[in-house]
Order: C-alpha cells, then sequence, then structure tokens
DNA sequence: TTTTTTTTTCATGCTGTATTAAACTTTACT
DNA sequence: AGTAAAGTTTAATACAGCATGAAAAAAAAA
C-alpha cells in the first residue's frame, strides 16, 4: 500500500495542535483529515475507514476515551489503530485510554518527529495484518480469492466464475507455462468434457478485461502467466 | 487464549526493575520469562517464541535495539510484539526504537499500572483474533446473538433463526464470499437435506428486512456481506 | 385444537455466463 | 514460400444460476 492511500484521521479540539501534526503527516504524504471532537471523529471514521485514528483525550462534545469504545466495538474498525493525544500528569488516563482499547498513547507537549515516527511504527504492523493467503500480487494486479474480486490499476471489479479462476490458476503459477489439459482439470474438472476452444475464448476475456500483456500463449502447450515488466 | 498461554519475555540488566515488572504481570496471570541482556534475550527467544518482549534498551552485551533488530530479521517473530523500556530523556532513542522495529515505548522511572495497561492493549489485538463474540457490529448493523436481534439504524428487531444464523454468519465474514456449501453446512447442517433455493429465499427475506445494498451474490459461489460504504 | 409464524418447495422468467461453430490469423515446419 | 496445425476472434445459442411470487409444509404459539 502506497503511503497516499493510508488514511489517518486526526482529531483534536485545538486547531494549532491539528495543525502542527498534520503539516508534518502531509509531508510524510499521507492522507490526513481532520476532526475538532469525538462525534464528528466518528462520523468521519465511519466514511472514512481510517487505518490510523490520532485523537486527544479531553475533548467538548465527545472526549477521546468515549469516541475510542464507540469504535472498538464496531468491527469496521477491528484493524484501526488508535493512537491518544494528552496532556502530561494525567496517570490515569493512561490505564482509561488502554481499557477502551487504544493501542498508543502520546503526552503533549507534541513532538513532531516523535509522532511520525510512531505513526510509522503503528502502520508496520498494519502491512503485515493485511497479509491473506488467498490474495495473489502481481505488479498492479491484485487477484483476491477471498473477495473473488480483482483490482487493476486501483480499480475493483468482479469476474464470472469461470474466467476467475483461470485467471487464479493461471497468476498462482505466473511465469510458468500451465499445460491445456491441466487447465481444463482443474478450471472445468475431470468428468466435464467441453470443447478446447472454450478454454481460449475465456483467455479472450481475460485479456479484453484485465490485460492483453499479462497472458502469453505457449503453442502446442498452454498459457502462462507473466509479469509485464519483467 | 487463556492469559496463562501469553508468553511474556522480560529483558532488563537491573534485577529491581525485573523484579517489580515480573511481580505484577505475574499477577496478571500471564506466563513471563526473563532474561538479563539481549543476547540471553534471543536464545531464550528462539526456545519460547514469546508474544511479547518487554526490553531494556541499554544493557551489557547486547543491547536492546541490536536485539530486536536480529529478531525482526526473523519470521519467526513476525507476530511477536516488542516492547522498549529506557529512561526518560533520550529522545533520540524513540527514533532508532521504532526504527529498529519496536511496537511500543515505555520511560523509566515505571509505574506498573501502565505497564500492565499497556500490555493489555497491546495483547488485545492478540485476542480479538480468536475471541468469539457473540455481538458483531458492522458500521450501523449490530447483530446480537444473544437476544437473537439485529439492530439496524436505531432501530432493533428480531429474526426468525435460519434468518438470524445466516446473517450472522456472513456478517462474520464481513467482505468474504461465504460459499453456498459452507453456508449449507453451518446454518442448516450437514445431515439436513434442503434445497438449494432455501438459501436464495432466507437471503431475500434478510434483503427485504436488513437492506439489499448488504448482501451481494457471487453467482456460482454464494453470498458476501459487504459494508456498503466501502 | 386453531392460529400464526417460520421454513421449505415449486414454477416462472430473466440475466449474464459458458459453450460452440465458423471464419480468420498467426505460427511452425518442410 | 506454401501448407498444416494451432490459436484468435466474433457472433449466435443454450443454459446455469438466481430473483421473485406464491403457496404448501412444518413448527411454534395461542
Amino acid at each position: 500500500m502506497k503511503k497516499k492511500d493510508i488514511r489517518i484521521l486526526l482529531v483534536d479540539d485545538e486547531p494549532d495542535v491539528i495543525e502542527i501534526i498534520k503539516y508534518n503527516l502531509d509531508q510524510e504524504g499521507y492522507n490526513v483529515k481532520t476532526a475538532s471532537n469525538g462525534k464528528e471523529a466518528l462520523k468521519k471514521a465511519q466514511k472514512n475507514t481510517p487505518h490510523l485514528i490520532i485523537m486527544d483525550v479531553m475533548m467538548p462534545e465527545m472526549d477521546g476515551i468515549e469516541a475510542c469504545e464507540h469504535l472498538r466495538s464496531d468491527t469496521t474498525f477491528n484493524d484501526t489503530i488508535i493512537m491518544f493525544l494528552t496532556a502530561r500528569g494525567e496517570d490515569y488516563s493512561y490505564v482509561a485510554a488502554f481499557d477502551a482499547g487504544a493501542d498508543d498513547y502520546v503526552t503533549k507537549p507534541i513532538k513532531p518527529k516523535i509522532i511520525v515516527s510512531k505513526v510509522k511504527a503503528l502502520l508496520r504492523r498494519l502491512k503485515k495484518v493485511e497479509v491473506n493467503q488467498d490474495k495473489i500480487q502481481v505488479g498492479k494486479l491484485i487477484i483476491d480469492k477471498e473477495q473473488y474480486e480483482v483490482t487493476h490499476k486501483g480499480k475493483t471489479f468482479s469476474l464470472p466464475r469461470k474466467e476467475f479462476e483461470l485467471l487464479y490458476l493461471l497468476a498462482s503459477k505466473s511465469d510458468k507455462v500451465v499445460k491445456r489439459e491441466k487447465i481444463m482439470e482443474i478450471v472445468w474438472g475431470s468428468e466435464v468434457v467441453v470443447g478446447d476452444r472454450t478454454i481460449d475464448v475465456h483467455i479472450r476475456k481475460l485479456r479484453e478485461k484485465v490485460g492483453d500483456k499479462y497472458f502469453k500463449t505457449v503453442k502446442g502447450v498452454g498459457y502462462k502467466f507473466v509479469k509485464p515488466f519483467k
């Protein structure tokens, strides 16, 4: 995932704090939204599903602890990391914050360097969570068998079953030729008898929808999924 | 996972620090091992694969940063959370620690309450994966298995058993396709033989009652519960 | 029991997918 | 180059798979 695709929600009632942190995170290239209290934060979070929420504890309308509890009860935000900001010396807040489900805690005054460092560390974890065995990524192409969806250059679309399975098969053995008989066996099953042209036609569809360059035909043998740059 | 099955490795060269933290974590019921320098820590970690390592930065033999780098280069410890301890005022260490792959950072002097709180917060993620909650919230939809009730946009209503179980199954795997056979197996049980259309009809009921947008059909495969805003 | 609710089946029509046929193009080989 | 074999492409057709309405069957409630 690219930095600009990482969504951060910054919540504080003090505009100064917002400004300085936003500036530093913008510099790093993150996608930063802001809110000025817990209630607004919840709304924006619903729309946005941020990867990371940096939130002041003390705020009007709804404080950070309460907002955090709300977020933690919604599975939508299971993977959202919540980091709190607070003034020094409110020790009990530590406990309350972590009990509410916070992942991290920073005391004011803010040191931008530290915030950025922490953000990087917290997001490192995010990347690991993303891993899912049924997902193949080749260059800009992501094939997700769990969701039965394909993402190509940022656009997500679904494919008919046979087409999807054919694509998945080829991509999972990328750069290796898959023999026609093998394709037949796996995508169509060994009992079903369909003509040989059927495979061709499905390949054709994939070339249309996904991109010609990915599919190389090896005459007399089968097809090969290739990484276009290599 | 039970608390006593959560392995924590505590690394510090000062016996006093070890003692006070170990005491508090023992109280909480965690399985705590200790080491007094980085080298020893690596050895014990290899044997033990801890879930969490709490480690002093400054130590003889091998310091925490170096140990952390070693650990981070070994995929065995991909899921191990590393938390650093250090004396106050060494700001630069923050950055070094996080760059080495630390997940968290606590400054001495140690406040046991805070350590325990942080430990809980860090381990919450670990647990979440396994906890079998019987209340799911996805966006504005709350599904309560204990009450067999659903709350949607503030309105609460109950659903017939099969409908509820189907909804629960799909929502608990939201964004993932659940195959028809899987649905059949879980909602109806492997012995019962009912027609394939039965599933369709129940989906229809859910679409009527809960909202069309949540349910996506994946032809030839099954159904998928989607978060509408995404 | 009767009544109501829930679950399942069935029939129909529609949509998009899978398949085949056929004409055309490329590749491999003599 | 000439020819056969293999693959591509287009279009036409068959049909799987599902939504839908209605209604029977089963289970629960009254």
